[in-house]
DNA sequence: TGGGCCATGTAACCAGTTACATGATTGC
DNA sequence: GCAATCATGTAACTGGTTACATGGCCCA
């Protein structure tokens, strides 16, 4: 169960929920997706278990806005859950189990096809990233090593993204030579 | 909506429902996971949908077995998964959210502990997959590239497996390093 | 006046987990 | 006689998705 866990990291400043579902998709988004329709609830429940507070503002923009900030449970609720060691997701991984299933096709040219449009896309959300890293260089100096911890830990699941995704980048491009190999015989 | 095209997939033979949950947990590990009491009402959906039948067949140890085989129409549908192209599903990282978070603890210690932990037990399901790998290895003279499709297709989602956690292994080593080094000072 | 962004939410649904229930056969 | 393995399932629950609903503000 991480999702509470991860509103109550985000919550050490006050923070509305649209603003969370921000930072799903900016910073958090090569390790964790969120949907807004789930962060609502979630953060009801925080409250009601006392783990968080909410104090509505008005907004500059549209209507008001619901802060929520974590309490002193909530913090140690979190630092409970970091305690507990490495957490695992049960593994479901749709494409490998295609790639599992692509001897199914007649020829081998539609497995070539696959992988092509798997490379195209990983290549695509590789770039993403290193868009991400690149400007944080530019504007930082002692990038990457004298980052405050924040930003460090920061750097470091990103670093995490970048280092899977070349890997997968290097599996489909010697699976594709392999694949035309076998296909010319 | 994946699981019931891999059930697809994997009843090209008549399989049962104990059976099938067996691959999952040796050859599909390393991409797939599913519990035997969600295979049971999948396979049911299955033949409710004309894309599976069933025959039950008396067991030589323990009860009687239902064999599930997919029907044309059930290998069409697994066809036509296969060319909507790379499926993907949400990220769902819990322990890159935690290394997100590390931060909170207030010694470097803890952050170097949960880093050590996660190196561990990487190590660990590496091992398992490089153990297969090499069994492989010694079944078949002609490995990788001589293996018929079948066994071709899953080496490559043993491969991929293989490199992803290559690279987290070597994530979690230069991240320890660089944790080092920031303690000291 | 219409689209995009700000901002909140609910309800129905689907996928997956956990706990429970049943019972035969094999080997110690 | 008991534990492990073979074999099938159901029910309650949890986590997450999709679809829907509301409405203000800003800019072209």
């Amino acid at each position: 169960m991480s999702l509470p866990h991860i509103l109550l990291g985000l919550t050490a400043t006050p923070t509305s929920g649209y603003e969370l579902k921000q930072k799903f998709d900016t910073t958090l988004r090569h390790f964790w997706f969120a949907e807004l329709s789930q962060l609502y609830p979630a953060l009801k429940k925080l409250v009601k278990e006392g783990l968080a507070e909410v104090e509505t503002m008005p907004s500059e923009k549209g209507p008001d806005k619901k802060l929520y900030l974590r309490t002193a449970a909530g913090r140690e609720e979190l630092l409970k859950w970091l305690s507990t060691g490495p957490g695992t997701a049960p593994l479901r991984h749709p494409y490998l189990a295609q790639v599992f299933f692509l001897n199914e096709h007649q020829s081998h040219e539609q497995a070539i096809k696959f992988m092509e449009d798997l490379l195209t896309r990983i290549k695509g959300t590789c770039q993403t990233l290193q868009a991400i890293e690149d400007g944080w260089k530019d504007e930082d100096g002692g990038y990457p090593n004298q980052l405050n911890d924040d930003d460090f830990f920061t750097q470091l699941t990103l670093d995490a993204g970048l280092r899977v995704n070349k890997a997968y980048i290097e599996w489909c491009e010697t699976s594709l030579e392999r694949l035309k190999a076998r296909a010319e015989k």
